[in-house]
DNA sequence: TGCTAATCGAGACGGTACGTCAGGTCTTTAG
DNA sequence: CTAAAGACCTGACGTACCGTCTCGATTAGCA
């Protein structure tokens, strides 16, 4: 059931809306995006959207779904050769990677900072969005865990933050997110920030 | 002297905008805030605004540097007892307060998201504000460092990141920054990811 | 056969957006009137309105069409007592009662006022509503004239406008129609504005 | 003192508005004009005709009183040879000559519909158009009255419904208004419905 | 009496215009 | 010369209706 709404919604319209709104944000800063040019651009009536949507910050939240929904499977895997460190850096150096491309970082920069002022565009973020990553993330976290690599009392949810949580806060505070950065990173999170107690 | 700005500029006017633009964020959200509305509320003419600075977001900062240096003195600093462990868990539950107060945070989500959209603004916002808080948490990391607490090698902007990062990423993101969470974020990224004593 | 379309519409679809269309001009002015109120008054889908009738003029035309049957008998006359004077003073002041009653005021206005914009509007107008009603007045003065109260070269259409034209353009330039007015207009128009006998 | 309004307001743009209104009835039925319409074609912000005219039938009705200043003078007059059917006949002719001259007739058609539904308007219609007209038909009616060529008791006001209520009415039944019309309507006017008494 | 095609209520759709808000520029008046 | 005030053109807002277009669900005539 790939149209969860009720009634006769036009499901070439409902595109239509979310591409326009992609292909604008490559043209356009996401202050400058409106409905209205939406609208226009999408060949569709402004009260079609405002029939569908609550608010530019919800179109644009359907349309970074597309957007993800094509990119990715339904349910996002991380990779797990074994060796965590490597999958860590290799994960994080693509995301690095995405969040250099407009075409992805423009959407993903306008949802942020909607989610920030919006508590319950935020709900569905976390709920559509950020939850099925996190499990993944967790899911490769608790294997490694299983594997001796991570520490038992691990709180994973916290591990993960370190890992992406100064990634993230570095993009949207439009530092840059290197490689180097990334591998800076990595070491320091997976030993910590105390020296390690040199062996007897 | 603080003020930059030469010729004829009428301070009481600039104080009277800041002002505005602080009380009315109080009150309405960020983007529901506007020129006019703060050129009325300070009793001033829209063009005493545009005559004296170049956007929204640059009123808004400068309303931020007010409401900062207001509240801390000039060069700000890390408290430093000796037990690094209970200084950061001070400073970040007391930064997490802050989050918490509708007075500091509401312009301080407005900045974060107008940062992350203007690059300009990102850059006046790492040198006058990031920056000599940076470079107080280095100070104390480095103390730290020079103590043996820290490891001799460690990277201390990335230690400053991982520390930071995950705090601001969860508060722009909505979910809440609780005393709990920063004892265990504190805890895991003192010690590290991986387990201290490998298996025997 | 009141109904002269053909085809199996629904007669009391019909008649609800008549009643409705009333209904509506005592509630709102005929320039807020819309198809879509009338049909939603009507419980009516917006295409029946539109596969009846071809403007919201000629429901209104319609609407009228049902007030006047329902009021008054299919060919109305003009009362005859031999006094051509009272007779007519009795029917105008009736028509002022009328044109003072917002049921019957609020769509005539929005009639006489589409009729003159609205030149096959206007012929349904001649042809269905006042035709006969002119008839009516037409075959009093006739009367009068053959029992030699009017002139014998008395153009009776000339008359007739004469006689209502005046009450009419008044009440369109919302001016007060009053009994006084009546009588007046009656006096004057029988006797001419020239002097009745000419100083010798 | 031309203009009555206080403020700064602009007088091309004023004017703008008002001849683009004139320019635009020549073209579409009032019915469709649009103050959109109206502010595009003037080249001038919608807001500034909202700012300046509570409708579309005040810019209508200050457009009308452009178009009267600008055919006519100040304080228009009829005209007065001595003989009163011959002045009627010509006013009335040329009256009915812009009745049907779309320049003149399309605005004060709409300009009639719209006073017979807005209260304000009729006022305003009939204290800066109607009277002055009015006042000039009275005149020229008393100068035939202290003639001796209108009966002494004659109200004049009536008989000025008498002759020009059967002409307005007509035409805005969209009833063609010839000059035999006119010509009857005079003739039957003057002399009254009623038989004139035969000379002894 | 059952078939089938038109009609029905409902309402989504691409549009146009509404009347309002604000942006950024410009002009006027006062100090 | 600056400042308050506010008119101006522009563009977007969110809403109301337009007239057209599907949708099932009656429902009425013919077969």
């Amino acid at each position: 059931m790939p149209n969860p709404d009720p009634g006769r919604r036009n499901e070439s319209s409902r595109r239509a809306v979310l591409t326009a709104t992609l292909d604008l944000l490559q043209e356009v800063p996401y202050a400058r995006l409106s409905i209205e040019g939406i609208a226009a651009r999408a060949g569709v009536g402004k009260q079609t959207i405002y029939r569908w949507w609550p608010s530019k910050a919800a179109v644009l939240f359907d349309a970074f779904l597309l957007l993800s929904e094509t990119s990715s499977g339904e349910s996002p895997r991380l990779p797990d050769t074994g060796d965590l460190r490597a999958d860590l850096a290799l994960v994080l150096k693509a995301t690095a990677a995405e969040l250099d491309d407009p075409r992805l970082s423009e959407p993903m920069r306008a949802l942020a900072t909607e989610v920030a002022h919006d508590e319950a565009l935020a709900a569905s973020y976390h709920e559509r969005l950020d939850a099925p990553l996190r499990d993944a993330k967790r899911q490769r976290l608790r294997s490694a865990q299983e594997a001796g690599q991570l520490a038992d009392d691990l709180d994973l949810d916290v591990a993960i933050d370190i890992i992406w949580g100064p990634v993230l806060n570095r993009w949207l505070q439009r530092g840059p997110v290197t490689d180097e950065y990334v591998d800076a990173l990595l070491d320091t999170a997976l030993s910590g920030l105390r020296p390690r107690r040199p062996a007897p």
